[in-house]
DNA sequence: CGCAGGATGGGCT
DNA sequence: GCCCATCCTGCGG
C-alpha cells in the first residue's frame, strides 16, 4: 500500500523539465497533498494554474533575475515548493520548475476538494463548500500551507503531488490571461493561466 | 447579481 | 511610502 502510494509521487523528472507551459497544463488534474497533524490526508485536484516565466517576465518576483530572501526558493530546482506571503494576511503556493537558478514556477490558483474536507471547512469557517479551495489564499488556509513550507521538496513527506485518475483531456484545458498582474505591460496578456473546462472551483469563470 | 472598499503587513523602489 | 500573483462584506439595483 505505502509502495504504490510513492509511486504515484510525481518524480523529479516531471518538475525538471524545461517547458514550464507544458507543465502548467499537465499539473491540471494531478493531487496536491498535504499531511494533517494527526497524519491524515487534506488533498485537492489542482484545477487552475499559472506560469510565471523569469527573467523575462516582468509579472515575476524574479523579472531579471531579481533575487531576494523572499523569492531565493524559486530559484531552486524543479520540485521544490515556492510559498510567500501577500497582502498582509493571505500565502500563495508555487511549484519551482526546470533546473537550479532558472526561476520558472507554476502557481496553483485553484483546486477541487478530495480528502479531509471536514478539516478544510473548519480552517475556512466557511458555510459554502465551493469557497473551500477556489483561489490561491483560499487553497493555502484550506490545506495549511504557509511560510513553513516554503523551499521544501515535493519529494519529501511534508508537502506533494500524486497522479490521480481525474484525467483532464486536452479539449477541457482552458487558457488565458493571468490574474492581478495588470502592471505587467505587455506579458498581463500572455495567455499563461490555465483552467478546467467547468469546473466549479476555478476561482474567476 | 456586481462592484467598492477595507483588512493587514512585509518587500522593495 | 507605496505596492501588492487576495478575500470578504456590505450596499445598490
Amino acid at each position: 500500500m505505502q509502495e504504490s502510494k510513492e509511486k504515484r509521487k510525481l518524480p523529479r523528472e516531471f518538475y525538471t523539465r524545461h517547458d514550464i507551459l507544458v507543465i502548467a497544463r499537465e499539473l491540471l488534474g494531478k493531487l496536491l497533498v498535504v499531511p494533517a497533524a494527526d497524519g491524515s490526508r487534506v488533498s485537492g485536484f489542482i484545477v487552475e494554474t499559472e506560469a510565471y516565466i523569469a527573467p523575462e517576465d516582468k509579472a515575476s518576483h524574479a523579472y531579471n533575475f531579481r533575487r531576494t530572501q523572499r523569492n531565493e526558493s524559486s530559484y531552486s530546482i524543479g520540485g521544490a515548493v515556492y510559498v510567500f506571503f501577500i497582502y498582509g494576511m493571505y500565502f500563495q503556493f508555487n511549484v519551482v520548475t526546470n533546473v537550479i537558478d532558472v526561476p520558472h514556477v507554476v502557481l496553483i490558483r485553484a483546486l477541487e476538494p478530495f480528502e479531509g474536507v471536514e478539516i478544510m471547512r473548519e480552517r475556512r469557517k466557511t458555510a459554502n463548500d465551493k469557497n473551500l479551495t477556489s483561489g490561491p489564499g483560499k487553497l493555502c488556509i484550506a490545506l495549511g500551507i504557509d511560510r513553513n513550507l516554503n523551499n521544501e521538496d515535493l519529494l519529501g513527506e511534508k508537502i506533494w503531488i500524486e497522479e490521480s485518475d481525474f484525467k483532464v483531456s486536452g479539449k477541457n484545458v482552458m487558457s488565458g490571461k493571468r490574474i492581478g498582474i495588470d502592471y505587467a505591460e505587455e506579458f498581463a496578456e500572455k495567455p499563461w493561466r490555465f483552467w478546467v473546462k467547468d469546473n466549479l472551483f476555478v476561482s474567476r469563470r
